[in-house]
DNA sequence: GCTGTTCAAGCCTTGTCACC
DNA sequence: GGTGACAAGGCTTGAACAGC
């Protein structure tokens, strides 16, 4: 078994990285809290004339320094493969200089959020994951969301790959589906299966560049024309953008859902006068002081 | 800008009815 | 009366759209 040791910041806590908002328990995630480890396939690039291939890992946090890749499977990984590794690692964990400078950011705004090391909130190894798992969040409960994302998971099996562990869908593999009617009646996705279809193929086919708008998020620093951009994609609200800006590393808009009543209400504040109707002002007034990481804040749960 | 309405899907509750 | 099968409708969600 290898593995591979990635250095961390002191301030780094695997726990409070990985479980903050819902992604991480949606499949392939799997977080184990005994061992406060994480667990799932990642996706290689393919190299030469193989396919894209799966490996699994587990990360865990050996030490407050450093970070514990883990390599479940018997196989040779070549230094690049490794690299392509450790990439996924750091961009759901959010490892990158950019990223720690936002956290330090937010800590001078956030004292107690500085004081339990919370600032980083969890993504999936690709961004097209991290979108179509905000679109399976629409519409239904959690615990719908999670089986919809266990259904896409299973996918590559009845397309009859081998694979220990499904590993989620690429927009390549979803694009290359005949018809929608696997997604919607086999991974039951309901209305929400044309709309990913839709996205796959529009991403696969280079129409939406998924990879460019991540990478120019960070440099252009343009907010609004992303969320204008992101807009005009077929089943993106207010919600669903608001959830993908979040993944990029937008902070400063909230994803406003059903949850985020029940957030304010209950849990964070004991507002009770929270209802749909006064969410958006409720929201502003409590969180727009911590501008512009709303959303960070927003997430960051007090100790009871 | 907002409001309200409609849409979609599946789960949940309730209602109906035959049967023992 | 109690029970089980089944159907119908309600509830829930966010997106989309119409209207102001």
């Amino acid at each position: 078994m290898k593995k591979i040791e990635v250095k961390v910041s002191s301030t780094f806590e695997l726990e409070k990285s990985v479980c903050n908002h819902g992604f991480f328990m949606m499949a392939p995630n799997r977080w184990i809290p005994s061992t406060k480890t994480l667990t799932r396939p990642l996706r290689l690039l393919p190299h030469h004339h193989h396919h894209s291939s799966n490996v699994t890992i587990s990360i865990s946090q050996p030490c407050s320094t450093s970070l514990s890749i883990t390599l479940l499977d018997d196989r040779i990984i070549s230094p690049s493969q490794q690299q392509e590794i450790m990439d996924q690692v750091k961009r759901m964990l959010r490892l990158s200089k950019e990223d720690e400078k936002q956290v330090k950011e937010f800590h001078r705004l956030h004292e107690e959020a500085a004081k339990r090391g919370f600032g980083r909130l969890f993504r999936n190894p690709s961004l097209f994951e991290d979108v179509v798992k905000s679109l399976l969040l629409c519409g239904c409960r959690f615990q719908r969301s999670l089986e919809m994302a266990k259904g896409l998971c299973k996918l590559q099996k009845w397309l009859g790959k081998k694979c220990k562990w499904g590993n989620f869908p690429s927009a390549q593999e979803l694009a290359n589906l005949e018809s929608e009617e696997l997604l919607r009646n086999k991974c039951k996705l309901g209305y929400r299966a044309g709309l990913v279809m839709c996205l796959a193929k529009a991403v696969a086919d280079g129409e939406i560049k998924l990879l460019d708008y991540e990478l120019d998020n960070m440099q252009l620093g343009d907010e609004e024309s992303m969320f204008q951009k992101l807009k005009t994609i077929k089943g993106f609200g207010d919600f669903v953008t608001c959830n993908v800006l979040m993944c990029m590393g937008f902070y400063d808009r909230i994803p406003i859902d059903s949850e985020t009543i029940r957030h304010i209400k209950q849990v964070i504040h004991q507002r009770k006068e929270c209802q749909r109707k006064n969410i958006k002002a409720m929201v502003k007034e409590i969180y727009d002081k911590y501008a512009p990481f709303q959303t960070l804040a927003y997430w960051y749960v007090p100790p009871p």
